[in-house]
This record gives structure tokens, C-alpha cells and sequence, in this order.
DNA sequence: TCCGGACAGTTCTAGACAGCATGTC
DNA sequence: CTAGAACTGTCCGGA
């Protein structure tokens, strides 16, 4: 089939796919098209990766927009967002219009109606429809991008709520899954009542094998030695794939493996550099230590001088986009990620190298091996289409048994059936709140009906279960005033509250819970320790020797804590509430412009959990301000005076990073936490200060940066921000080197001066 | 002049040990 | 990451 044969898509598209080199679709392509997919037919396609999901999305919205209708693509991940964004723009010259919804704020979404195409995290989409956006009534065509994510125990029930949903909004709605091959795609196809199209097609050949010794023994029998003298099995695969010119993806199973390979890998990557690579890859570098002052920045630096990376959720995002990009333009050889990589945005590499196939899980208490999907969707990033001759996929074996052992658990392996995981207490809680409060359901019984729409529903024979935890959910949410149950069930205001911000009501309970306990006004401590708390927070780790220091630091500030510290002796809630207060204080010394790199070596986090506890702070401060209005808005008492202006300082203070006095200048756009700090010790103190100031005292605060000196003041509303002819101010830029030293108190009894006397 | 032994300093190695992935609103 | 082994180099006394 030619896109020349499609029908039904906007005027010139399929000229433009032929100009783009599509000559003939591939065969999932072509078998999509014939089961409708241009018609406005339902589509389960399971296919590998990387071969050409994305256009049977395109085919299917494109021809619902030129039908009149919208389209809906959910993505299972941020970053993929404006990558498919990207993706999609490229219509915009036939009239397609592309809009992208993600993140905390704007939560009706309403300038999304004049859009033809959406992009959205399922999340996203539930908080939009939660939220009652009017554009999502007139949907023609959603497409779930990785729907096999509804695998997964936190987030897929979303996705599958979020599904049944639109679907029972619009009854008509064509609805297209994207789905890695799994084991069972048939049953995903008769829920969403779709044409199933299942291949293992892909566009280029893929080799999987294991190598054990000297000898990479490859799935079509195969075999190649591997010349390495003492060289460990990964830098010889790395270098063997170098030797023809291929770069490589290593997939390891712990942050700190993931820099370790990185830095042995360095040395073998540098051997192969060109001297322009060289240069360009010092551009690279110099740009990643730019991002964060911190170790890990220095160390991705180095490596990336030399050609190696490693990825993990530590990095900063601006980092892992950096590395991202450098790899695809070829000049960063190898990557060693943890598993974030497989599932994130687009890195194809000629070789894969899956060296650890067994993760710790705590759950267990020990090593468990990784599911047979999650190695297949690492050994899909084999193989770039139209760059690649082929693609190779490689694991590991330490032994004689682990070579076979390997063959038949993830070579010859089929990947497991994809199993919902609705019927689950933590999941179901949100959801069936979130479906009342927004009129799907108004007894139980209209409830377990809805809830029949559901995969979950499709693939249990166990009648009752369901029955049964959504009993003890419906308690649970009428014990804590979120739902009122006679012969009807409604949501409370705070109930309404609780789902439209998008909060685990389990959170929302301890947060009003909190509330009611503060007498007086709380301190940032306080709120800090009371978001940390919540499940909407993930925990940091306790280390060893944590529990003694945290466990002294509780006593200490128990008169901050809002809400009752529990007792010593109780063992699981003891350790969640100090675990907490570890990220309650990593919240207060970044609040008080304590330096990145000394809050990462503290907490043993990266620049990227920093960022991302600082986000999810924000975000259940905001919702915290909100209850608070919610509940004095219905109790007379309840809430004191003063509680929400608190709240909402505390929560501008942990966006910008700062200390009070500084909220006004951290404000203005480019002045971060440690330029307001410098241009307040110069003397200027406010956003008003600013727009007055002698532009020799900024330029000296700044320490002689003219260009950023001069954004500054232009953004600060400065008459005249030229600086030409200004000379920096010497006093300014002493009172900035010493606000950059000395700001800090660090909670160790004035240490910090030791620095002084070296 | 040569040799062995005492000693300090350095490098190498094995074993114990802690720690371990991700993520949306 | 540390303890201990193993190695290296220096100095000194004795023949």
C-alpha cells in the first residue's frame, strides 16, 4: 500500500508522507489502514518498537481532524509530550493545529478547544476531565500511546479509568492503542472493542543474543568472538560495536553502576574521538557543568568529554536532554542508563547491552529479575530505521548455565500478559472519588457498572473483589468527609476539592488533618514535614545512622510538627515520619539557599531529585492552601487566621529557593536564588530597587556578566539597561563573592566559616 | 664494598558492607 | 571502603 491509496486524511498529506520518502507503509501500516483506522475505525495495535506506531496515530487523527473532529494522544511520560508535539507540527501546514497540556497549573485547559490535536499525560486528561473541560465532550479520536502501561501498579489504573471515561462520554470515540508486543494484546483489543493488529514485523533486523566469555552467541545461531584481554565483557562489547562505527546504550541497575560504567566506558570511547569530535563534545560538556554546580554535573561533564554518558531520574532534565541530543548526533558513543531510559524518549543505538537483568526490590529485600517486557522494550532501542544496518541486543551470562538460562528467559521469551491493577485500595480511592465527584456515578451500583468498563473488569473471573474494596474505599472516603452515603452517593465540597486538585484523598486527609491540629500560625518547618508526609511525596531513602540523627532533629522541632508525632516504638509509622523530616529538611535548606551541590552530598539525592521534591512541594502547597480555604469556607472554626497567607508564602519561598527577603527579587525573570542573593548583599532589595539601580552596582553584583546584567534590567523594567561604558562596582562585586559563601547556615553550629581561615 | 634486616611508605587485593529504578498531578 | 598483604625503597650496622 502507497500513501498515494489513503484516503480520508487533510488535502497534500499524502504527498507530503511520499516527499518524506514513505513509499510503501509497512505492513502494520498497510494492516491498520484495512481494518479502518482512516474510517474511524477502533485500532489495538501491537507492534515492536520502532516500527511505525507513530504514523498509524497520525493516519488515524489526521483523518478524524479532517472529519471535523479532535484528536486526543496520550502520552505516558512528560518528556515524550513535546516530542510528539514536534512530531505532530509537522502537519500544521495542512491546517492540523497541535496543543500540549502537562504539569500543575491551568487546570481547565480551556484554550485547548481551539486545537486540533492534543497531546496530554493520561494524568493530565483525568485532571481535565475532573476538572470538566468542555473540549473533551467533543473528542472523534483519542489514541494511548504505551498503553501496556496500565501494567503498572501506580499509574496504569489511571490510564484505564481515564479510557472508560472518554469512552463513556462519547460512545462513538475512535480509540487507537499503542502497545509494545505483549502476551496479550487480544484482550485489551475486546475491551476497547477494537481490531486488533498484532506482528512482530519490524523495518530492521534485530539480533538478540548472549555473550559469555569470548563468544557472543547470537538468537539465529551465530556466534562471534569477541577479542578482550582483561577488558571487562562491557567495554569489550563497546568497543567491538565502536570497531564498526555503531554506538551503544548500557543498561545497568543502580544510579551509582550507571556513573561507575560510565567512567570506565570514558576510556574506552576516548581512544575512537576525532579531534572535532573533541571540540564539540567540550561544547557539551561545558553546557552540562552550566546546568548545576554539583558533583554529578562535574562527573556527566567529564564523562562526556570522552565521549560517555549515564542517564538516571538524578539528572537534572536539562542534563538528560544534553545527553540525549549529543548521543543522536552521534558524538556521545555509549550511554549507561538505568531502566528510565528504555521508556523515554526516542535513543536508538546500534547496540544494546542489558548488563544487569536483576533489580534490588525492596518489597522482596532482594534482587529480583526484570520482567521479560521491560528487557524486550531496552532491546527495542536496537537499531536506528534508515541509519543502522541492523540492530543488536546483548546480555550478559557469568557462567555456563546463565548462558542458556538466558536464552530461554528473555531471548526465546514471550513477554507476560499485561494484567490490570485496579483492584487496588490506593488506586481505587482516587479514582472512585474522582467518579463521583464528577457525576459518573451517583449510587454504588451506577459505580461497579462503570467500573465494568474497565480492563480490570474484562480480565477477573474473581467475582467480588471488586465489590469489596470499593466497599472499603466508599468507607474510607465517608470516614474523612469526602463522600456523603445514604441511598445516593455524593462528594462533599471538600470531596469536590480533593478530586479537582488532582490529590490522593489519602494525602488530602492528612493535610486537613494537619491543618486542624495548627493552633497559631505553622511554620515552614511544619508545612514542609506535612506535604513530605503525604503519599503524594515519594520518601527518601533512611541510611544508616539517618535514624539516630532524625529520630534527635524530631525531638527537637516537635512543637513545629503539625498534627501528633507518633511514638517511638511504633515502628512503620515511626520510620515514615523521619524519613519525612529528611525531606522536610532538604526542603528547608534549599529555602535557605543552602548550595546544590551541598544539599545533594547531604541527602545523597542528584540535582534532579531536588528539583523534582521542589516541584511536588509546590504542588501540595498549593493544594494545602486550597483545603485550608475549603475548610474555613464550612467550619466556622476549624483553620486560624493567617493559615493560608502562610502557606502561600512558604510555597513562593520553595519555588524560588530563597529566603523571605528575596521573594520580591527572585520574582524577576533570569534572577535565580544565587543572583538575588548577590544583588541583596550589593544593597539592592527589592524588584523596585532594581528598576532604580546604578547599573555599575548590578554589573558588580553580577560579577562583571554583562549580558545577563543587561536581560536583567531590561526585565526588571529598568529606563535605561544599556551597559555600555559601565564600569563594574568593586564594592558590589565584594558584598556578592561574600553573599555566595556566607548565606548559609547549615545546621552543623556555623561550620561554614571554617572555609575562612583555608 | 657488599649484604641483610628493620622500617616506613605505597600499591594491590579480597572481603565486608551498604545500597539499590521510576514518576504524574 | 577498609584491613591486611605484598611490594618498594631507604637507611643502617656488620663483615
Amino acid at each position: 500500500m502507497k500513501p498515494a491509496d489513503l484516503s480520508g486524511l487533510p488535502e497534500g498529506v499524502p504527498e507530503h508522507l511520499q516527499s518524506q520518502g514513505i513509499e510503501e507503509l509497512y505492513p502494520p501500516q498497510a494492516e491498520a489502514v484495512e481494518a479502518g483506522i482512516t474510517d474511524g475505525e477502533s485500532v489495538v495495535a501491537s507492534v515492536p518498537t520502532a516500527s511505525g506506531k507513530t504514523l498509524i496515530a497520525e493516519l488515524a487523527m489526521l483523518s478524524s481532524v479532517a472529519r471535523g473532529g479532535t484528536a486526543l494522544y496520550i502520552v505516558p511520560l512528560r518528556a515524550l509530550a513535546s516530542e510528539k508535539k514536534a512530531e505532530f507540527e509537522e502537519f500544521e501546514q495542512f491546517g492540523v493545529s497541535v496543543g500540549v497540556s502537562t504539569g500543575n497549573y491551568d487546570s481547565d485547559g480551556d484554550w485547548l478547544a481551539s486545537k486540533d490535536v492534543i497531546v496530554a499525560t493520561s494524568e493530565k486528561v483525568d485532571s481535565l476531565v475532573r476538572n470538566g473541560a468542555q473540549w473533551v465532550d467533543d473528542l472523534s479520536c483519542v489514541v494511548a500511546d504505551e498503553v501496556h502501561l496500565v501494567d503498572d501498579p501506580n499509574r496504569g489504573p489511571t490510564l484505564e479509568v481515564t479510557l472508560a471515561k472518554l469512552r463513556r462520554i462519547n460512545p462513538d470515540l475512535q480509540t487507537v492503542a499503542l502497545s509494545a508486543t505483549v502476551g496479550n494484546a487480544g484482550e485489551m483489543a475486546d475491551w476497547l472493542d477494537a481490531t486488533l493488529v498484532d506482528t512482530d514485523w519490524r523495518p530492521i533486523d534485530l539480533r538478540k543474543g548472549v555473550l559469555y566469555g569470548q563468544a557472543l552467541h547470537f538468537d539465529d545461531g551465530t556466534e562471534r568472538e569477541l577479542q578482550r584481554g582483561n577488558e571487562k565483557e562491557t567495554a569489550a562489547l563497546v568497543r567491538d560495536t565502536l570497531d564498526d562505527d555503531g554506538s551503544s546504550l548500557v543498561f545497568v541497575n543502580s544510579r551509582r553502576n550507571a556513573e561507575a560504567a560510565a567512567k570506565r566506558l570514558a576510556d574506552v570511547t576516548s581512544e575512537f574521538l576525532t579531534p572535532e569530535e573533541r571540540d564539540e563534545l567540550a561544547d557539551v560538556a561545558a553546557e552540562i557543568r552550566d546546568v548545576s554546580d554539583t558533583e554529578t554535573s562535574d562527573d556527566l561533564a567529564d564523562a562526556v568529554a570522552d565521549g560517555a554518558a549515564f542517564h538516571h531520574a538524578g539528572l537534572a532534565s536539562e542534563h538528560r536532554s544534553l545527553v540525549e541530543e549529543a548521543f543522536r548526533d552521534r558524538l556521545v558513543k555509549v550511554i549507561s542508563a538505568t531502566p528510565t531510559l528504555a521508556a523515554g524518549v526516542n535513543t536508538p543505538s546500534r547496540r544494546v547491552i542489558v548488563r544487569d537483568w536483576r533489580r534490588y526490590d525492596g518489597d522482596v529485600g532482594g534482587m529480583t529479575p526484570l520482567d521479560v517486557l521491560e528487557v524486550h522494550q531496552m532491546f527495542g532501542r536496537a537499531g536506528r530505521p534508515g541509519l543502522d544496518p541492523y540492530g543488536e541486543a546483548v546480555l550478559i551470562a557469568k557462567n555456563h548455565e546463565e548462558l542458556q538460562e538466558l536464552f530461554d528467559q528473555y531471548v526465546w521469551a514471550d513477554p507476560e500478559p499485561v494484567r490490570s491493577k485496579l483492584a487496588a485500595e490506593p488506586a481505587l480511592r482516587t479514582h472512585i472519588l474522582a467518579t463521583v465527584a464528577s457525576g459518573f456515578a451517583s449510587t454504588e451500583a451506577e459505580l461497579l457498572q462503570f467500573l465494568e468498563r474497565t480492563l480490570y473488569a474484562t480480565q477477573t473471573d474473581e467475582t467480588g473483589r471488586l465489590e469489596e474494596v470499593t466497599g472499603r474505599v466508599l468507607e474510607y472516603l465517608e470516614r474523612n468527609e469526602f463522600l456523603e452515603r445514604d441511598d445516593r452517593l455524593q462528594a462533599t465540597g471538600l470531596g469536590h476539592r480533593v478530586s479537582q486538585l488532582y490529590l490522593d484523598p489519602m494525602s488530602a486527609a492528612e493535610i486537613v488533618d494537619g491543618l486542624r491540629a495548627a493552633d497559631g500560625e505553622p511554620t515552614a518547618m511544619g508545612l514542609y514535614h506535612l506535604v513530605a508526609r503525604t503519599p503524594d511525596m515519594y520518601e527518601l531513602y533512611l541510611r544508616s545512622g539517618d535514624r539516630e540523627e532524625y529520630t534527635e532533629l524530631a525531638y527537637e522541632r516537635e512543637t513545629e510538627f503539625l498534627g501528633s508525632m507518633p511514638s517511638e516504638f511504633e515502628d512503620g509509622r515511626f520510620e515514615d515520619w523521619l524519613s519525612a523530616l529528611k525531606t522536610a529538611r532538604l526542603l528547608e535548606d534549599w529555602t535557605s539557599e543552602l548550595d546544590e551541590d551541598r544539599i545533594t552530598e547531604r541527602y545523597g539525592v542528584g540535582p534532579g531529585d531536588i528539583r523534582g521534591k521542589v516541584e511536588t512541594a509546590e504542588w501540595l502547597l498549593n493544594a494545602a492552601e486550597q483545603l485550608a480555604m475549603e475548610i474555613r469556607r464550612d467550619e466556622r472554626e476549624g483553620v486560624p487566621d493567617g493559615v493560608t497567607t502562610a502557606i502561600r508564602e512558604t510555597r513562593k519561598r520553595v519555588e524560588y529557593g530563597v529566603q523571605e527577603e528575596l521573594l520580591d527579587l527572585a520574582g524577576v525573570r533570569n534572577v535565580g536564588r544565587k543572583r538575588a542573593r548577590r544583588l541583596y548583599e550589593a544593597g539592592i532589595e527589592s524588584r523596585a530597587d532594581l528598576r532604580e539601580a546604578d547599573p555599575s552596582v548590578v554589573l558588580g553584583a553580577l560579577r562583571g556578566r554583562r549580558k545577563t546584567a543587561e536581560k536583567i534590567l531590561e526585565n526588571a523594567g529598568h529606563q535605561n539597561p544599556s551597559l555600555d561604558d559601565v564600569e563594574a562596582d568593586a564594592g558590589a562585586e565584594a558584598d556578592a563573592n561574600a553573599a555566595a559563601t556566607d548565606t548559609v547556615d547549615d545546621g552543623a553550629g556555623g561550620q561554614q566559616s571554617l572555609g575562612d581561615f583555608e
